[in-house]
DNA sequence: CCAAAAGTGTTTCACTTACACCCATGA
DNA sequence: TCATGGGTGTAAGTGAAACACTTTTGG
């Protein structure tokens, strides 16, 4: 590698996985208005600029596109297949993301584009290598859930045992016993049990929760080692 | 974006954290011969050729340089901070692979340069940003060994089970019962016993054992979990 | 015969799993 | 009063951790 490097360069790109919970798995698209794939859904990502990382460019393409801001993206992989995209060579970094879907329900996508949510078991086919990017991140999504506590930042700040379960079976595909969910969940000590409960239900109220963030990461410090 | 992209783009490079073991943990650098950085240890590395995934970048350059070939390389990070060289903007993405240090003890360099391995708890100071790319991949390698049978990729096709414990302990830095791992490594039933010993050692010989990827693959198949 | 590492079992304790009924509430 | 989910405990089994001595071999 020479001192002045010019030959050719891919063009560099990120796209950004971004989930939300409902009663499924939702995962926030655009629709495209030019071609290529003209009208077919796609994740939300564009072109890195010279003046920023790689992470200020995601959140700056999902905030353009989507709405969508002040949430925690974190780095997937990077796709470089040569044919990936049908104009140029486009190496693109894919980011993911969890939000509480409630903060994100109505997306106000500044400029022309539609954004919406969709469930991940009832996808359009995607733009581009998009399907494949998404079962990536769904892939790192079901191996993290289990072991780092991100799942909450699906969940609204207050919530119920039940909701929690519910995140994990619907990320985890399987069903969980209640007791014993339970039982683990309260004993790690960074559930704050709240003395409110949920409202306007048909049936008992539950009690609500908060995660407790400063909690956990003293734990965390402390060598304690979350799972399930 | 639009259809025909035209500002400017970083340059898109790779770079391959290649680790040994010997006594220690052990990494393969290579040394610079031109600025900027020149002399200083670095990782090896290269920039993206258009006709090329990142995958395939990275093990051509890890051939060119060190001469190390044929060994599964896997994505680790892309890093992307303004000013991580300071020619220009370079995003580089970074690979990290686990090989058989027997394999590659002389290690023929195809240019100049020069290649060596170096402990990983005695290391150079690197050039451009490369101690955080190393410490990245370090980080990795901890969390990935218990859940994944990696660390076989670091010892001889056939190995002693002290062999196989020591790698552990070098990897987590931590001590662990012999009695203990031996009947863990055992009973996950991956492990093919050998009618063979160890040679040349001034002690009773150990048995050789040679890890059964088709078992464990075929255990993986089934639902089996590895860990530790 | 000495040094150096190989090899081997048992007990204790903690955690995981399986499992079923009553309770509180709003409609 | 009924439907709906909320909330609770125990027993059995599995796996992790702690722990020390004998065996083999070459020098």
């Amino acid at each position: 590698m020479s001192f002045h490097y010019q030959y050719a360069r891919p063009a560099l790109a990120v796209d950004c996985v971004v989930f939300g919970l409902d009663e499924d798995l939702q995962v926030l698209l655009i629709q495209r208005d030019i071609p290529p794939f003209e009208g077919r859904w796609a994740l939300p990502g564009g072109f890195v600029r010279m003046d920023e990382t790689l992470d200020e460019a995601a959140k700056r393409e999902l905030e353009e596109e989507t709405g969508v801001t002040r949430v925690y993206l974190e780095q997937l992989y990077t796709f470089s297949e040569l044919d990936r995209d049908p104009r140029e060579r486009v190496v693109s970094v894919a980011y993911y993301a969890l939000v509480k879907l409630s903060d994100h329900r109505v997306k106000a996508a500044t400029d022309a584009r539609e954004a919406a949510w969709f469930s991940v078991i009832d996808l359009p086919k995607l733009a581009f290598d998009h399907d494949r990017v998404l079962a990536t991140a769904l892939a790192r999504l079901k191996g993290n859930v289990t072991y780092k506590p991100i799942g909450f930042e699906l969940l609204p700040p207050k919530f119920t045992l039940s909701q929690l379960q519910r995140m994990y079976e619907v990320i985890l595909e399987k069903e969980l016993d209640k007791r014993n969910f339970r039982k683990k969940v309260l004993t790690m000590g960074f559930l704050e049990e709240l003395d409110e409960v949920e409202q306007d239900v048909a049936h008992r109220a539950a009690r609500l929760y908060r995660f407790d963030k400063k909690q956990y990461h003293e734990l965390m410090k402390q060598g304690f080692h979350f799972e399930l």
